[in-house]
RNA sequence: UCCUCGGUAGCUCAGCGGUAGAGCAACCGGCUGUUAACCGGUGGGUCGCAGGUUCGAAUCCUGCCCGAGGAGCCA
């Protein structure tokens, strides 16, 4: 008998269905049992009772987490949670856990569950999580294969520090040093003026100190980079990514969003509204004005010309417009060297930070890139970074530099956000943070 | 790196100078519609580690280790 997905059940009342999944929980009353079954696509209920002789002995030796086949009819039925219930006709039980599973249903401390991290994310919330990531992850890339974007690939070993600011992870790369890749910016814009427009998403590696809830050593970014592409068009394109990466997961995974408790009306705003834009000179007025009091109780720092947001900078701002905002024109010295001048002040870059609402921060950095060859060498020189480890990437621009524009996005501060989780550890299967690295 | 809080049963926590506790989990028993089921019973401890104060320390002091929240840092 073929096995029956529990996401399909629905489909299937009244019919004989082989479920293969876990056991989630168990509740008896002397002659009737509750099997809570789970397989990844879902839970659902399963009955027993005493009449049925065989599989009530055995589901009496079922145990949290055993694996098992079960074989039954389907039916509706408002007392099971889910709505749809499955009258056991056999059981076979595939490996039955003699040990106590380490999670039970009740409350945990966040450190024990980051310790069985490979038996937390069997629980509904955290595949509710995981399956939202997926969207998130398939979503970005139907929108950029739909566009005629080619996927491309970056080098996680990269031979020297590409902005020479993030604190970088050392690998012996035989007798060289290299390091974990934090971007793949600078090698997408090489694929780009093979490829004219391209994508990928890949990991990034950053070994800050930072301890905070939205900081991982081991991230996710999707980064897109497109030749003859300007500022505007690269906000255009930022703001119909994430706007496309909401709308799918409001119409695709209603479910899981209803699973972990997701008020969605932020999402919808922000799929049916234009993102806000300010520049960064306004955004200093703004925030400062927001924050007058915290700043005046000297809580809260207040931002000068120059200065990069701080968390409660940018929970402001998000709180102020409800909606996505971008953060434009920022100075050029606050921001990487490869920078493409605003024309009419070259101070200032055409770069863009957006912020997402409800506290949830930068989810997207990017800017248009210097196509000037000479530009490009007197910045280097400005930031102190040697010419030598970049003379591929100024080659670039020796041999048809054109103006291009790209952007990174993090996946799991987006995914964050979708899911309104308190949390960004929670949108990777295994997260890696300062003091964390197992399991 | 800094600030704050914490570390006691498998888990979540209470106890804060005088014999180590509760709820849940586990195990045993009861219950034919449970919803983190419920009811009764049983077992379960290097009170993070080291030192100090005291007649006596889980409790007070010092140092260290570990964790959480935040700050800083963070294309």
């Amino acid at each position: 008998m073929e096995q029956t997905y529990i996401e399909d059940i629905a489909h299937k009342v009244g019919e004989e269905v082989l479920i293969c999944g876990w056991l989630y929980n168990r509740r008896e009353s002397g002659k009737i049992q509750f099997l809570l079954i789970r397989d990844g696509t879902g839970v659902i209920q399963a009955v027993v009772t005493k009449a049925d002789g065989e599989a009530f002995e055995k589901a009496l030796r079922l145990t949290q987490e055993s694996s098992l086949k079960v074989r039954g009819t389907v039916r509706e039925d408002a007392r099971a949670p889910g709505g749809y219930e499955l009258q056991i006709k056999d059981i076979e039980i595939v490996q039955r856990v003699e040990e106590k599973y380490p999670i039970d249903l009740k409350e945990h401390g966040p450190a024990f569950l980051l310790d069985h991290r490979h038996l937390w994310i069997r629980t509904p919330r955290q595949t509710a999580i995981l399956r939202l990531r997926h969207e998130v992850m398939q979503a970005i890339r139907d929108f950029f294969n739909e566009r005629g974007f080619i996927a491309t690939e970056a080098p996680i070993l990269t031979p020297s520090a590409c902005e020479g600011t993030t604190t970088l992870f050392e690998v012996n790369y035989f007798d060289e040093k290299a390091y974990l890749s934090q971007s793949g910016q600078l090698y997408l814009e090489a694929t780009a003026m093979a490829l004219g427009r391209v994508y990928w998403i890949g990991p990034a590696f950053r070994a800050e100190k930072s301890k905070t809830r939205k900081h991982l050593t081991e991230f996710w970014m999707a980064e897109a980079e497109v030749a003859f592409f300007d500022h505007e068009q690269n906000l255009k394109l930022q703001e119909e990514l994430v706007k496309y990466v909401i709308g799918r997961c409001l119409q695709k995974r209603a479910r899981e969003l209803k699973e972990l408790g997701r008020q969605t009306e932020s999402l919808e705003r922000a799929v049916a509204e234009p993102f806000a834009r300010i520049t960064y000179a306004e955004s200093l007025e703004i925030i400062n004005e927001l924050l007058k009091e915290r700043i005046a109780s000297g809580e809260v720092e207040k931002l000068n010309w120059g200065d990069d947001f701080g968390a409660p900078h940018e929970e402001a701002l998000g709180q102020h417009f409800g909606r996505p905002v971008f953060v434009e024109f920022f100075p050029a010295k606050m921001k990487a060297f490869y920078m493409e001048p605003k024309p009419d002040n070259p101070d200032l870059v055409l770069a863009a930070d957006l912020i997402a609402p409800e506290g949830y921060g930068e989810i997207i950095g990017g800017s248009q890139r210097i196509s000037d060859i000479n530009l490009l060498k007197q910045r280097l020189k400005d930031f102190g970074l040697p010419e030598e480890p970049y003379q591929w990437y100024i080659d670039l621009r020796k041999y048809g530099g054109v103006p291009h524009s790209g952007f990174g996005l993090g996946v799991e501060r987006l995914t964050t956000w979708i899911a309104g989780l308190e949390h960004l550890r929670e949108t990777i299967p295994f997260p890696r943070m300062i003091y964390r690295l197992k399991p």
